[in-house]
DNA sequence: AATGGACGTGCGGTAGATCT
DNA sequence: AGATCTACCGCACGTCCATT
């Protein structure tokens, strides 16, 4: 898909890339070939286009996601995922709140679409950044509004890796109310962690602190699954993305690969922490 | 409840096309 | 060549929304 990408050329918009596709100019190769982008544009700018392609060619074969992430507007950011799949890793994050910093990171789990590595406040929180560092593509949902924010204020850097929202690409295809509303519309089933939020995660972690490890491993489990999912998510969503442009383009393959989660759901620990919620709840109730 | 980025809308500027 | 028209990129502003 990205080598059939022409809205990241600086004086291409959505119109234009569409123009080009309509003119049966599809690949890169066909515009430094085709004398048709002669008959579209301007001689100058159609020399702008073609020397624009002939670095985008180089860039690609670099395999340089930084020069695309400077050029594709945001929302086309998607189109760069089976390219730089490799470079590409899923993050998560669990806190005490919406507040830094008052409120700190709990948990953070990384998937790279083979291996799952979780950090954990108190343990192994600190080998986060070196780790993340490893990839210069990040996949989140929301991240751009709560899980990046969140990570560079309190761990006080700035991550230079391109970064793609899954939030807004679902919104753009009419999937909008969360990430576990996104998973219910494709078909993902949560199992045991059907009905756990990012709140549960919060009570999950202050009764890891009052002295009860399994609800640490229940948080992480959760975390996790939040984390893993994003793939068939950001599959979903690039395919979906695909076959609503005008020109027929591979999709991906499902991953299919079953994912061992390295932790349990402790489902009596859940249950306790949705009676006490209950109880919180309804005692806010009889102040009113 | 706070956060903060994306998106839609509307506007201005500019490049190219068309006409005389 | 000059005047006018058209297309559309890119920016600013206000609104929306999902995260723990």
């Amino acid at each position: 898909m990205l080598s059939s990408t022409f809205c990241h050329i600086p004086q291409v918009g959505e119109r234009t890339e569409w123009r080009i596709w309509e003119a049966g100019i599809w690949t890169w190769e066909d515009a430094l070939a085709s004398p048709l982008l002669d008959t579209l544009f301007s001689r100058s700018l159609a020399f702008h286009l073609r020397s624009f392609l002939e670095r985008s060619l180089l860039r690609l074969e670099e395999e340089d996601i930084a020069f695309f992430g400077e050029h594709l507007p945001g929302r086309e950011l998607w189109r760069l995922f089976p390219e730089f799949r490799h470079q590409a890793v899923f993050l998560d994050i669990e806190t005490t709140g919406l507040n830094p910093p008052e409120d700190y990171v709990t948990a953070i789990t990384l998937f790279d679409g083979y291996r799952i590595k979780t950090f954990i406040h108190g343990m192994n929180l600190r080998d986060f950044l070196e780790e993340v560092m490893a990839y210069r593509f990040i996949i989140t949902f929301n991240g751009k509004c709560f899980d990046l924010p969140f990570l560079e204020r309190s761990l006080r850097v700035r991550l230079p890796q391109v970064h793609l929202d899954l939030r807004y690409v679902m919104k753009s295809l009419g999937f909008s109310g969360g990430l576990k509303a996104c998973e219910r519309a494709i078909g993902i089933d949560r199992g045991p962690l059907r009905g756990v939020d990012g709140y549960t995660a919060v009570l999950l972690w202050r009764k890891y602190q009052d002295g009860c490890p399994e609800a640490l491993e229940t948080l992480l489990a959760y975390n996790v699954a939040d984390t893993v999912n994003l793939e068939r998510l950001m599959v979903f969503a690039y395919n979906e993305k695909v076959r609503r442009l005008p020109l027929s383009r591979p999709l991906l393959p499902e991953p299919r690969k079953r994912i061992l989660i390295p932790y349990r759901v402790h489902e009596e620990i859940l249950d306790e922490v949705f009676f006490e919620r209950l109880r919180m709840l309804s005692r806010k109730g009889e102040v009113w």
